[in-house]
RNA sequence: GCGCCCAUAGCUCAAUUGGAUAGAGCAACGCCCUUCUAAGGCGUAGGUUCCAGGUUCGAGCCCUGGUGGGCGCACCA
């Protein structure tokens, strides 16, 4: 509809120019947008006052111009000069009633399109450290990166799930470290966890399969454990040192056992994050090892690129990116005096294998304390020669958790956090991937558990779902009967229809497709949200005033042949957010 | 100190990416209702879009400077 006013736009400037109204150089972008009032039409458009300052002319008189000079069509009922120069369109209705044609023909596909050439696009997201189960924070990240990759998919994009697993470093020691002193535990030794192990029930239930797998193979006394080490910090020590010295110790004692035991823990963790995932509806089509940058050779070969394109300096014994020539702020070591490269060379890394994969454009999700990072890599990128356009961060901000009015506390201390799994057993799978799309990624949210599990109008899950089930319910209903759905008789009325009702929900129902299309290239899936609570409350707000079950058949017909649309595109928008479109409840 | 993000009704948030009179839902108030699916329906009220400038036909949205809040400023991951 859109496209075929631009056309009668357009072919109004064309005469225009060509009798000389208006003069040549103009080159207009014809923008058609869907109007808030309906007193102003169906659609608006705001060429008259872009053109207003190159064809020094009053834009009302321009739009004059253009209606007088629009060319004859049968789906405009009658055009309309408004405000300070906007033309409003209204459209025949019959027309209106095209869409629902569309969504019967298109089904499942109405609102996806396809295009020729499809983007290669890689969608990064999650990638939480395997040290322990994921939390909630991880959820909201999960159920944005999830749904951006879904719509961009639906909007014609080829793409591609990935999760960074960062399974080297010194995080994944402690790990380490800390199951093996709850595995020695087991075996019957006695200790001191050191203050900055990990704590969690997790690290002692892997602790557990260690000993399956390993018997006592790993076992050692605490007094060759803890043998001339430094003081942990309760002791006035020093934290960090202590974890350290014990890593050393844990690795010299167990020798090759040491990458069984950390194996077992990463192993364990990686999977359990991909269960819980999965469970939640998402699924990757890579998990992407850190470590393997290294072995393949990937980070060296990246190293050696940022060489060969004089962007590394050596001093004081260390490698450093000079990351400052691309709008950093300091530069970045690469690798330290002792040749060990740093976890940002591993990243560096990893983004040119992403470019080398030939993806066109890589987008990453991260947490919003990741911001500082942005500027290096992207830095990165430029540096290795790719476009750092390519390269789309989309920042998550923090969820905070409420019950009803009361803050739930989270903390990663000491192992007592609320994870994804709990959030997802206490609300439901549903509710939180929609309730964790609803808001801009990069506004803060508040997560009401209360309203989340809530069965009633004030909870938005709740109310779509229930328009989908109410209309299966309808159509349910008419199957038993004598009567049979006739969707051509039902259009014929639609066409005709003036209620107000009917008018809003077949123009929702055009929105869809736009909808989907803005929320991919803004990487935005909170419109959907928003656009199926708008559809939903529509519908609801219909069926309340509309018996749809009715001797009459015209009524019967147009009734039951819209509410059919609407749960079409109701599915449809669900599906595409990963939640259940349920047909009674 | 520097950088990034945010600020809209009492509360939680929208606003077609610069469009016409800034919209929903809670909460408040006033009516109605007991149903093809019931956990409701209709309506009223509520605003200097944090402040001050600027850009233009037009600003909640863009620019500059403030205020307040969140986050980040490693050779860690």
């Amino acid at each position: 509809m859109k496209q075929h006013i631009t056309g009668l736009i357009q072919a109004a400037l064309d005469t225009l120019v060509q009798n000389g109204s208006l003069p040549a150089d103009i080159n207009p972008t014809i923008m058609i947008e869907n109007t808030r009032d309906k007193s102003h039409g169906d659609l608006a458009s705001n060429v008259a006052m872009t053109l207003a300052k190159p064809a020094r002319r009053n834009p009302r008189e321009i739009a004059t111009l253009i209606t007088q000079a629009l060319p004859q069509s049968d789906v405009l009922t009658k055009t309309e000069i408004a405000g300070p120069g906007f033309i409003n369109f209204f459209i025949t209705s019959a027309s209106a009633t095209k869409i629902v044609e569309d969504i019967f023909a298109q089904a499942e596909n109405f609102g996806r399109c396809t295009v020729e050439n499809p983007e290669k696009v890689q969608v990064e997201f999650v990638s939480a450290n395997p040290t322990g189960p994921l939390h909630v924070g991880h959820g909201r990240g999960a159920a944005y990166g999830a749904t951006v990759a879904d719509i961009l998919s639906a909007t014609g994009s080829d793409v591609s799930r990935e999760y960074y697993v960062n399974d080297a470093g010194r995080q994944m020691d402690i790990l380490a470290v800390s199951v093996w002193l709850r595995y020695l535990e087991e075996c019957g030794e006695n200790l001191t966890f050191p203050a900055n192990g990990y704590k969690g029930q997790y690290v002692s239930d892997i602790a557990l399969q260690v000993k399956q797998k390993y018997a006592l193979k790993m076992q050692f006394s605490s007094a060759q454990v803890f043998a001339d080490l430094p003081l942990d910090e309760p002791e006035g020590g020093n934290k960090e040192q202590y974890i350290d010295a014990l890593i050393a110790r844990c690795n010299s004692l167990l020798a090759d056992d040491f990458q069984n035991l950390f194996n077992v823990g990463l192993e364990a963790i990686r999977d359990d994050i991909r269960d819980d995932l999965s469970e939640f509806g998402i699924d990757y089509q890579e998990w992407f090892s850190e470590r393997s940058l290294t072995s393949t050779g990937d980070v060296d070969k990246a190293l050696i690129r940022l060489q060969d394109n004089g962007h590394l300096y050596e001093k004081e014994g260390n490698l450093w990116f000079k990351s400052t020539d691309f709008g950093d702020d300091k530069d970045r070591v690469v690798k330290r005096a002792n040749g060990a490269t740093t976890y940002f060379a591993s990243d560096i890394a990893y983004h040119m294998n992403k470019f080398d994969r030939g993806f066109d454009k890589v987008v990453n999700i991260w947490g919003a304390d990741h911001h500082g990072y942005i500027t290096r890599v992207k830095a990165a990128i430029s540096a290795l020669g790719y476009d750092s356009e390519r390269l789309v961060v989309k920042l998550v901000q923090f969820a905070i958790l409420y019950r009803g009015t009361e803050r739930v506390q989270m903390s990663t201390r000491s192992g007592s956090f609320v994870t994804l799994r709990e959030l997802r057993k206490e609300v439901g799978t549903d509710a939180c991937r929609f309730f964790y799309v609803t808001r801009k990624a990069d506004n803060h949210m508040d997560f009401d558990l209360e309203l989340a599990k809530s069965q009633s109008k004030d909870n938005p899950v709740y109310y779509i779902q229930y328009a989908h089930a109410r209309i299966c319910s309808v159509l349910d209903k008419l199957a038993d009967s004598e009567w049979q759905l006739d969707i051509d008789a039902g259009l014929k009325v639609l066409g005709e229809s003036s209620d107000d009702n009917e008018k809003s929900i077949l123009n929702l129902l055009a929105k869809y497709p736009e909808t989907l299309k803005n929320a991919a290239t803004n990487y935005e899936p909170h419109l959907v949200a928003n656009y199926l609570k708008e559809l939903a409350s529509e519908f609801h707000t219909y069926y309340n005033s509309n018996k749809m079950l009715v001797e009459e058949s015209n009524a019967r017909n147009s009734r039951l042949t819209l509410s059919a649309a609407v749960r079409q595109v109701l599915a449809n928008g669900l599906s595409l957010l990963g939640v259940d479109a349920p047909n009674r409840m």
